[in-house]
RNA sequence: GCGGGUGUAGUUCAAUGGCAGAACAUCAGCUUCCCAAGCUGAUAGUGCGAGUUCGAUUCUCGUCACCCGCUCCA
């Protein structure tokens, strides 16, 4: 059996501590969705933190939304999704290989000279791939949409479209946020939340799910200026990682060649991790894509609202170009997880080495800031470090541990990557103070029971 | 969706057509316990459903899930 790779780790450990549950488990699960436990929630919610302050309210160009899942129909029509997202597809059933029915038929109809490719029958068609002719599954229709019916009756008048990016709920938006903040181009709107997609192939656990988390931004701005600000935002997204604590060795920037552009798109550039993955082992955290003008002009044209700017200065309208940054919130989870996840030796106090496994997310990440561990459960110790626990909550999240011996609950926080462990020892008891220990340094300080909040206040700056 | 592989305790692994074990973890207790210490005890499992069989965790089929490879795709 091949050893357990560091991916495989750090899922066993999502696991075993709480971070990722299958969804469903207990009916067998739910293929590629995932459930976020008690210290995965907290993670997932100091990312989204960290994303809304360096994107949103660190900026005085950018405002935040959050729009509605479900949305009109038609916005999914002008928005090319309804047309790129359907297709008929037919598979070979001699080697498998899956085609655009109506690519097929076209190509057949040109090569033959037939006007109508519809009137070419699928049992004419010989594979690409193998050349067997005429041994086509029924054309299926993929549709990359989650559908869903608002109202009690289920007909097509009520269909609607779970979103599968959270974008366009911030286009439709633009006017209105435009009137009622006074921003002017260049200025964005970001927006966090939910996205729905029928993956075909989801897996690398929560690497690709059809029930996923983004973080979006919009920034729109000059026609002419889109370039730069291209550049600009390809950048300050790198160091956004960068500064969380991902190895700049660890990321890449994948440029989309023309051809592959999706249909709304200018030029995409995309910042990739080293995840490990068996196969590939870089994988997509977030694109960085110049939509141009195509979602405020294709919505314009479809709802009859002029999704223009009419520029002041210039005494000019023209309709802005949009650099678009799309995280994925839960990929970068899983990034930030992997990135973070070390083992490294300790000596014990049998005179042996141990494994000590370190989580060594940065404290703003960081599911739990501090834990109190009083050195034994005692009487007189618990209280005492329950009060200093109770006090430190109010600020942060605060674990308190009185279980079992005190260097196995050091060990369980590394495992977690809580920053500080408190120690309540016996001599609190004569003077007041306890011993704080760096997950980092593994040094130790002795400090005030009254001087602890502030000694960690100047350390969880930004937490 | 196709092909291959894998499903045993929270985790990592054993074993078996006839009472399913271990280590670690978890929980309780003892120990003035500062880096997975020691001792005592406890909880906990054959993914799910059929079939064959006196008896199935083991064999067969189906199903679900995960992994790998295709395919597909923000």
């Amino acid at each position: 059996m091949a050893p357990a790779s560091r991916l495989d780790n750090v899922i066993s450990l999502c696991k075993r501590r709480g971070f990722v549950f299958p969804s469903g488990e207990v009916y067998g699960g739910t293929r590629s969705a995932w459930d976020y436990g008690p210290l995965g929630v907290e993670l997932k919610e100091n990312i989204k933190k960290q994303w809304w302050r360096y994107m949103v309210t660190s900026r005085d160009d950018i405002v935040g939304l959050d729009s509605a899942v479900i949305l009109p129909r038609e916005v999914w029509v002008a928005s090319g999704h309804v047309g790129v997202f359907t297709d008929p597809l037919i598979e070979c059933l001699s080697c498998h290989k899956r085609f655009r029915a109506d690519h097929l038929q076209e190509a057949l109809a040109s090569k033959k000279g037939i006007a109508d490719p519809d009137s070419i029958a699928l049992t004419e068609i010989a594979c690409p791939n193998c050349g067997t002719r005429g041994q086509w599954t029924e054309p299926r229709e993929f549709n990359m949409m989650l559908k869903t019916h608002l109202g009690v009756i289920e007909d097509e008048s009520n269909l609607f479209y779970l979103r599968p990016e959270t974008a366009q709920g911030i286009f439709i938006n633009f006017n209105n946020v435009v009137n009622a903040t006074r921003q002017k181009p260049p200025f964005g709107i970001g927006q966090v939340g939910k996205s729905f997609r029928n993956e075909i192939t989801p897996g690398n656990f929560i690497f690709r799910t059809r029930e996923f988390e983004q973080m979006e931004m919009e920034y729109f701005v000059e026609p002419g200026t889109d370039e730069d600000w291209h550049q600009y935002w390809i950048d300050e997204r790198t160091r956004w990682y960068t500064d969380l604590g991902i190895a700049a060795d660890n990321l890449r920037h994948f440029e989309h060649p023309q051809e592959k552009l999706s249909h709304y798109s200018k030029r995409t550039v995309d910042i990739e991790y080293r995840f490990g993955f068996q196969g590939s082992e870089w994988g997509e955290l977030e694109g960085v894509a110049n939509r141009t003008d195509f979602d405020l002009k294709t919505h314009s044209v479809h709802s009859g609202q002029d999704l223009s700017y009419f520029d002041q200065a210039k005494g000019d309208r023209w309709t802005p170009y949009v650099i678009e940054p799309a995280a994925g919130l839960t990929r970068s989870l899983m990034a930030f997880m992997v990135e973070s996840y070390t083992e490294d030796e300790a000596p014990n106090t049998k005179g042996g080495v141990d494994k000590r496994t370190v989580l060594q997310l940065d404290a703003r990440l960081a599911p739990i800031k501090a834990a109190v561990l009083p050195l034994s459960r005692n009487e007189a110790l618990s209280p005492k470090a329950r009060d200093l626990a109770a006090q430190l909550r109010k600020l942060w999240n605060v674990d308190f541990d009185d279980a079992q011996a005190i260097g196995r609950r050091y060990r369980r926080q590394d495992e977690i990557g809580t920053p500080y462990c408190i120690t309540v020892d016996f001599e609190t008891l004569e003077d007041d103070a306890v011993t704080i220990r760096s997950r980092d340094t593994m040094e130790q300080e002795r400090v005030g029971l009254d001087k602890v909040q502030d000694y960690l206040a100047v350390r969880l700056v930004g937490c």
